[in-house]
Parts: structure tokens; sequence; C-alpha cells
DNA sequence: CTTAACTTGCACATTGCTGTGCAAGTTATT
DNA sequence: AATAACTTGCACAGCAATGTGCAAGTTAAG
């Protein structure tokens, strides 16, 4: 039978790997599990290898962002967008793991899969504002969606290295975001005060 | 006396290690030696170690894009900013491998360093163009150089691996800079048009 | 052609990590 | 209290890298 504190010190072997690894993605598994209050053997009692937790990391966060993104709606597709934004700022932490390792080492291929849905998810977006004339750009709509990806990434990056207050930092985000579909700064801003359901809203 | 090769390799060195941290920021001495055609062991011929190598790889990327930027001008803060995108995409892979540095392992510092100039040129750009209030941004100037460094990364990085045609690259560098800065998609397809200055001019 | 400069190959020490085996200890569960 | 589940500590093998020493080879320059 297994035992109660058992999947309590799996979770936590998670957890820890994801804030160390937010650290630094080449953290040892020492580190980690002193972060989760184990020694370093027991993680191989929950993992079989570091690529595996690792795995898990990644596809837990996907999940999580997945889940946070879902059942969004709104009929502007540029709000949408800007919506997109917001949620994700809600799971920096998830969204910053997978960035880092969707560009590196040997689990880029399970991070890009794992990354699917939600690329889908703005790409779509991007798509029908295009279509619909709610965004105008010369940028391929592809490229464009990338772009969006890394101003969302290097917003959230910068919200929380300057430690700005959640709200400030929801909204730039979601400027960012806006400005790279090419929105001017002060149609965003308009956009973003015009959508109350826009600002931010606590962490859950 | 120094023999003339020894120089050539040293360089070959340089580029090689440019090249191949590009593909791999963790590269080892031996594929940097290989690519260079000399072994691992001569490397330790022309630098002490490979930290001394890298950054020497950090410092002349610094040198030839601070060199790239130097005496630019232009009345308009904005077409400033334009310009400066323009002059990065000139220098891909040489900002690129300082990007990598700039915020990983043990020569950040050295990099953050050798990156200072530019950091504010970028930075006293944006801010002239706040005073004069060509740029309008609720986003505050430093925090917003930030961005747009990050954008004008991730554009070159999208350009490069959907292996644009080099002017084409160059327009969406530039428009993405501009966007960052809160110009609309349309203002800033206009500011580049109406600057000839602005259109690509091969590679130097 | 001779010499000094440079490169090579190999051996070796070192470092920092991963992954495994095992005996002994601790703790949740029944 | 008994047992099974889990953790610990230590030892050990392995790997991939860096950095060094040295003898032998190659090559540019006088």
């Amino acid at each position: 039978m297994p035992r109660r504190d058992a999947t309590q010190n799996h979770a936590a072997l998670i957890i820890a790997a994801r804030i160390e690894l937010n650290l630094d993605p080449d953290a040892s598994l020492e580190a980690i599990a002193a972060r989760a209050g184990l020694s370093r053997r027991a993680v191989y009692g929950h993992f079989a290898t570091r690529d595996e937790l690792v795995k898990q990391v990644i596809t837990l966060g996907a999940e999580r962002i997945t889940a946070a993104l879902d059942g969004l709606h709104h009929a502007d597709p540029v709000a949408r967008l800007a919506l997109i934004a917001s949620r994700l700022w809600h799971e920096v932490s998830e969204v910053r793991v997978m960035a880092v390792f969707a560009t590196r080492g040997a689990l880029q291929h399970h991070t890009a899969s794992a990354l699917g849905p939600i690329r889908r998810l703005v790409q779509d977006t991007i798509a029908e504002g295009l279509a619909t004339g709610a965004i105008v750009s010369e940028i391929p709509a592809d490229l464009l969606a990338r772009l969006v990806e890394d101003a969302a990434l290097s917003a959230l990056a910068q919200a929380t290295s300057h430690r700005l207050p959640a709200s400030t930092a929801n909204r730039i985000v979601m400027l960012h975001a806006l400005g790279t579909v090419g929105l001017s700064s002060t149609a965003a801003a308009r956009l973003i005060d015009d959508n109350p359901e826009l600002a931010w809203k606590g962490s859950r």
C-alpha cells in the first residue's frame, strides 16, 4: 500500500524542480532534492532519471497553462489575445519554465508538442483577427504568432525582474502583446480600458 | 617571432566559437576546435581557458555591434530606433551570441558591461522619443528599452529561422521594434516607407 | 636549410554530475 | 506492535568535459 507522504514528496519534487529550473535550467538533482527537503538518492524512488522529472514538470506545466486558457471566449479576437496574455501572466512560473526548454536540450521536442495547443490558440486568434481586419499587419500570421509569444514572454520576464505589482504587470503584458499585433499604444490602452474583464482579478 | 598563421588560427577559433556557440551555448572545445580546423589541444596555445575564449567572442562581438551603431544620426528619435533595429539585423550573428550569454552562466556580468553602450543608446533614444512626444507609452522608459531589445532579438530569431530574405527580415525587425514602442502597424510602415535610408542596403 | 613557432596525439589528473546497490534508519498504516 | 513503504548515507561506476605535460611532428620565416 502506497504511503500518503510518498505522493506528497512526489509533488514536492516537481514543484521544487520547477522553481530550481526557473533559476537555472541546469540545476542539479542535488539542488532540486534539497529544495524539496529530500536527499538526492530519494529522487530515484520517484523518477527513473533526471529527464523523467523534468519531463513531468513540463507536462504538468503545459496542462496548467492549457487549463488556464480553456474556455476563453470573447467576440473580439484582439480582446481575446489580450485575455490570453493576461492568463499567461497568471501562470508565469509555469510559462517561464516551458519557454526555457522549448529551445534547449533534449526535451525540445517534448516541450514543443506539449505547447502545441497553446500555440494553436494564439495562431488561430491572430488568423481570425487578420481575417476580420481587427488586426492589421504585413507580417505573416505564423511569424506574427511567434512574435506575440516572445513578446508575452519578454514582458513576463521584465515584469518579474522589475518586481512590478501584479496588476501593473498584467496590463503591461497585454499592452505589449497588442502592440506586437499592430495596435498603437493608445488603441491598446483604450481596448483594455473598455473591457473590464481584462482588469487584474487576483490570482484565481 | 610570431608566425603569421598563428594569428589566423586565433581569429579562426573566435569565428568558430561564435558559430558553434550560436548553435549550442554549451558547445565543447572539441567542437569549436574542430570547426576551426584545429585540435582541442591547440586551443590552449591561444586561450588559457574556455571562458577566456568565450569572453573574447563576446568582447569582439560587442565591439562590432557598437561600431555598427556608431555615428547613427537622425532627427526623429523613432526613425533612429528603426535604424538601430536595422543595424542589429546587419550583425545578427554577433547579436545572438551576446543575447545568449547576457542571461546565462558566469559571463553575465562581462556580457552586460560589454553591452552597456548599446543599451544606453536604446534607452536614450526612447527617452528622447517619450520627451518629444514622438513615442507614446505608459510603460516606463527603462522597461520599454528592454522590451525593445527583446523584440529586436525575437524578430531576429524568427527572421533567421524562417529563412526570410534579408530585406524582408530587415523590415520586420524594424516594424516589430516600432510596434513595441507604441506605433500602430500602419504608422510604422509609413515611417519606414517615408525614410528611404531605412531600406535594406546589402551587408555593408 | 635551419630554426623557432606552432600543432598534434596521447596520457593523465580533476571536476561535477548521473545513476545504482545495499544496509540501516525512520515513519505511515493496519 | 508489526509490517511494509519510504528515506538516508555511503560507496562505487560511469561519463563528459576541462586543463596540463611532454615527445614527436609539421610548417612558416629567416
